[in-house]
DNA sequence: GTCTATACGGTGATAGAC
DNA sequence: GTCTATCACCGTATAGAC
């Protein structure tokens, strides 16, 4: 008798919202293998069978939240070049975006554990996941270009080159410091890379 | 009767360095959740209990893993420095020997997958991960404020900044590239790394 | 040292009632 | 839209025979 919430009338869309929320905040903390639909029922308070309703199967699941994540970081880099004229100013708020959205709730990106686990997991996942990472290393290396054309920075070799080092410093940096349970490996990495760009 | 091999007097620890061998393939493979006793017994030609003999829970089969592996890493670290007398050669061999080791296999670091999944770790293995960042960041460190002393490379900041970098830079290299399924975006991480330092 | 048998819970998924 | 019931596994782990 006494249930607590969420039942028939509750909202269409609301549910699908909680739904992909949970699961994502569980995929950063646990991995894709370490979550199942029970773990995500509970947190909302219907029955595991019932998130069947809103994704068939659990690789429809993962689909959606990496098209959601990937959609969410374009939106921050499209309101980043939009709002600030400087191009380092750019990079540097990716930065700081990064070990906030992630670093702050001890999580880490999604996109970057489900490439970890990308040998276990559908090939149509896999490659939003490596599109996530290439877009992400144009988009850097755009950066890279301007702020070096403006004379704000200065790096040698490719604009590729060193994007693929800066994207790779910032998931191995949320690694380490994963492990190393404190930000600080993650902080000592985004500040060296900084230096080695002269900001 | 037609039972391949490996039964009784097959060899004692020859047994326990295949489980290990095996276990350690598969978790760099699909992750620390994503592998079972029968994965491993199954290509070894056993039973999965048996397995427990040698390592009564998988806690204890994981930690024994990153105890070797961490061994392996320091005994390579240990020989670069016995036969290589430039420091700057002993980074760039730290490297080479991470691309060949891993990236020729298709495979990640073991400590890169368990750092990821450390939240679904018991503490000690977790701990184990955590000192082998430390070290691998203490060894980099080392090399790098010797090679500046011989005027080999250059950098600006901290020793320990820039071997924080670098070693997140490896990790997240192996992971873009397991994503790409190609060795490029690990390479031109190394390659900018590499001419960041001035080799 | 390896086996068989077994316990017991978790997992993704389906069918059908309301 | 959510439920209950149920399925067919798979997972780690233990007990005891050989």
């Amino acid at each position: 008798m006494p249930r607590p919430a969420a039942r028939p009338g509750e909202d269409a869309a609301a549910t699908r919202g909680r739904i992909l929320d949970i699961a994502q905040r569980l995929i950063q903390d646990r991995g894709y293998n370490g979550f199942s639909y029970r773990d995500v029922a509970v947190e909302i308070g219907i029955r595991a069978p019932t998130i069947h309703h809103y994704f068939p199967a659990k690789s429809d699941l993962a689909t959606a939240l990496v098209e959601r994540y990937a959609a969410d970081v374009a939106a921050l880099q499209a309101a980043l070049a939009r709002d600030e004229p400087r191009p380092w100013k750019r990079l540097a708020g990716y930065f700081a975006a990064t070990r906030e959205r992630m670093l702050a709730k001890r999580q880490l990106c999604l996109c970057g554990v489900l490439a970890m686990e990308a040998n276990s997991l559908p090939d149509n996942v896999r490659n939003a996941v490596d599109r996530f990472f290439a877009d992400n290393r144009a988009w850097v290396a755009d950066q890279l270009r301007q702020a070096k054309a403006a004379r704000e920075i200065d790096f040698s070799g490719a604009a590729e080159d060193a994007a693929a080092m800066i994207v790779s410093a910032l998931q191995g940096g949320l690694l380490l410091s994963r492990a190393a349970k404190t930000p600080e490996p993650f902080d000592a990495a985004v500040k060296q890379v900084s230096r080695a760009l002269g900001f």
